[in-house]
DNA sequence: CGCGGTCAAGTGGCT
DNA sequence: AGCCACTTGACCGCG
């Protein structure tokens, strides 16, 4: 099992996620933030195998404007090296890479310009992960989107988008998660039927919304749409209700006994650990003693 | 030089 | 009807 976490590192000094605003657009801008996002995204890959994190998330804002008309710049054919680089630090470490695209990407939008930016933003993300010649264990995962008064008739939406709209190369890195008010674990099963995607299971979200399964049973059917070969083991984000908030909010911090009990829950499956939690690293650090103690890790 | 309003983009639930 | 949250804050103009 690898424990990750996303994005950010609040140790270090530096963030891979700088931009600026679209009106200052430069392509000198661009060059210079890019360089600078990635060479913080190395200094965090470093960290994170010092530290035994084989899992991470890598943020969606590594190249500003990526996918916005702006932005005609070559900067794949620019960083090349550099993102080849990266995989091989990656690769060379054995680690475990995903991307989250935000809740802009929705494939089954109704209206057609939606889903055009939004199969132009998976594209760019799914760039990056080529650029570094990763495999196709290194996913994308999105949301079922949204029900639009009728998610029967929105699911089949996102089936025909799938098959006739996006490129094979999104495709094989492609994954659904369940979210937290409209896709269910259920409905993200029904788009798997429907494409083959892999299952994303998020536990948090599945006690918002669920169809009555028990933690084991729902990681269970999740894993099952992992082709070990093609896709690598079930990847899960983790996370814990933050006590007296609103549905759905995280801890600040990790509940150790709580992530104990659900690795107890969960012996048996195999899976990588997202940790969506506030304080990132500090919590994935503990995480991992915890995993070690029970020999998960 | 620190604060706070605002930032490319969508959706649905809450007040 | 407007605000807020979402996988993740960061920028930049103003005082």
């Amino acid at each position: 099992m690898k424990i990750g976490y996303p994005c950010i590192n609040w140790t270090l000094d530096c963030s891979p996620s700088r931009t600026f605003r679209l009106a200052s657009y430069t392509e000198e801008r661009l060059l210079e933030t890019v360089a600078q996002n990635l060479a913080c995204l190395r200094r965090i890959l470093e960290y994170n195998v010092q530290h035994g994190l084989f899992f991470f998330r890598l943020t969606s804002d590594l190249v500003p404007f990526a996918s916005h008309p702006i932005n005609t710049y070559n900067w794949q054919e620019h960083f090349k090296p550099t993102f080849l680089e990266l995989g091989e630090y990656i690769k060379r470490n054995n680690m475990r890479i995903s991307m989250h695209p935000d809740q802009f990407v929705v494939l089954n939008s109704p209206n057609e310009q939606t889903v055009k930016n939004s199969i132009a933003e998976l594209v760019y993300q799914g760039s990056i992960l080529d650029l570094m010649e990763l495999d196709t264990t290194a996913k994308l995962q999105i949301h079922g989107g949204g029900a639009y008064g009728d998610k029967s008739t929105a699911i089949g939406r996102f089936a025909e988008v799938y098959h006739t709209m996006l490129p094979e190369a999104v495709k094989a890195r492609l994954c659904v998660e369940n979210d937290d008010r409209t896709y269910s674990l259920l409905d993200c099963l029904q788009l798997h039927e429907l494409t083959g995607m892999p299952v994303i299971f998020d536990n948090l979200h599945h006690e918002c919304v669920n169809n009555g399964e028990p933690l084991n049973e729902a990681i269970q059917f999740a894993s099952e749409t992992w082709d070990p070969v093609k896709d690598g083991i079930l990847m899960m984000d983790y996370s814990s209700q933050a006590y007296g908030e609103r549905k759905g909010k995280h801890t600040p911090s990790i509940e150790e006994q709580l992530f104990h009990d659900f690795l107890l829950e969960t012996e048996g499956v195999e899976l990588d650990v997202m940790l969506e939690i506030k304080d990132k690293e500090a919590s994935a650090l503990k995480a991992i003693e915890i995993a070690k103690a029970l020999g998960r890790a």
